[in-house]
DNA sequence: GCGTTACCGTAACAAGCGGTACGATAAAGC
DNA sequence: GCTTTATCGTACCGCTTGTTACGGTAACGC
């Protein structure tokens, strides 16, 4: 054996550069030398980690979605009820992270994914399991609904948030915090009165 | 004087194929040479008739401006009444073009405008231009609300627009025409009874 | 402490990038 | 028909890209 690296911690801290310099200097300023010099390494130990560029943008939506599913599990778990749980869940996704780094890396990775079939089976799964999380919470709130109902109730939530995700990254005046949030609780309330 | 070029005729030719390159083959894929390939040229006659590549960004951008705005100008004339012009906006904002051509170059220009300030401005002047119609349009059907509860409706129609087709590039199996117009019909129709 | 072995920085590659400079070409004016 | 002048294809520039190959280096087993 010969010294043995630590493949893990290379990994995060890969990771770490590779979503900084997505988030910072978008999908064109993601190259292999930008994120070897914001790890403080070359592109040697980058292309030894991953096999390719394609393999880091996929590092970077999952890095994403495990973020995104974190913070869901928590605002699901810190809430009584099922309503609570729901408008906590969406509330979440709406509150943006450190200078909407979760919302540029995601139009990114979008944006990448236009031309590139391999990253869009990546974003759809990965999309359609927040909507799955929807449909789950909303199960409780309205067990009358057939899932279809739900289905279509889930889609529309899905759209809202996603909707002010990407409009709030350019524009976080117009689309406030308070603004997104409002709109968030008109929404679930709508849902118990229809 | 020598011979006198067509100018408008080449920036409407380039124009297009700016158009079918970025929807095609996305925001990576947009290079002078495949613009000047698809319009049957070199990129002499590419950077002749604009500056730079970012022009090329811009101008497409531009189009899609232009395109919605015809687009939504024939359906506000079309419908009857306040409610009509509202959803007949709304409902063509969420039918796709061509393989969803408008929605790609949205999102490709969104992603370059992360890291573009110059890009960023255009983005956003032509995105809320799109909110002050619906305003606009808001304002007979809710004239009883003052002017920031029609804001805060119009930003989440804004949203949810904006949102299905962000989805619905990706995923259009799942953000299916008929769930889009649901949700767009069961959205206007909240309008009149609260 | 020595031999082995895996790691990863270095260097280079070919390809493609945006952008520039120039001149052959061809139309317009007289 | 000759001169003038704007057009735009050609060629090239310097640079950056993703990716590959190699070998010095350092840690482990014995």
């Amino acid at each position: 054996m010969a010294r043995k690296k630590d493949v893990q911690g290379d990994r995060e801290r890969l990771s770490a550069a590779v979503w900084a310099v997505l988030a910072e200097r978008g999908l064109p300023g993601l190259t292999l030398r930008a994120v070897a010099e914001r790890a403080g390494c070359t592109t040697g130990l980058v292309l030894h980690t991953f096999p390719d560029k394609r393999a880091l943008l996929v590092h970077a939506r999952e890095t994403l979605h495990r973020r995104t599913a974190v913070r869901a599990d928590a605002a699901e778990h810190g809430a009584p009820d099922a309503v609570g749980k729901l408008e906590a869940v969406l509330s979440q996704a709406v509150t943006p992270t450190d200078n909407h780094d979760e919302s540029r890396v995601w139009v990114g990775f979008l944006a990448a994914s236009l031309a590139d079939p391999v990253l869009a089976d990546v974003h759809v799964a990965h999309s359609r399991a927040f909507l799955r999380r929807l449909e789950r919470l909303l199960a409780p709130v309205r067990p009358d609904w057939d899932d279809a109902r739900r289905g279509q109730a889930a889609k529309s939530l899905v759209a809202l948030v996603e909707g002010f995700n990407v409009l709030a990254v350019r524009d976080p005046d117009t689309y406030a915090q308070d603004v997104k949030d409002t709109a968030i609780k008109a929404a679930v309330a709508r849902l118990g009165l229809s």
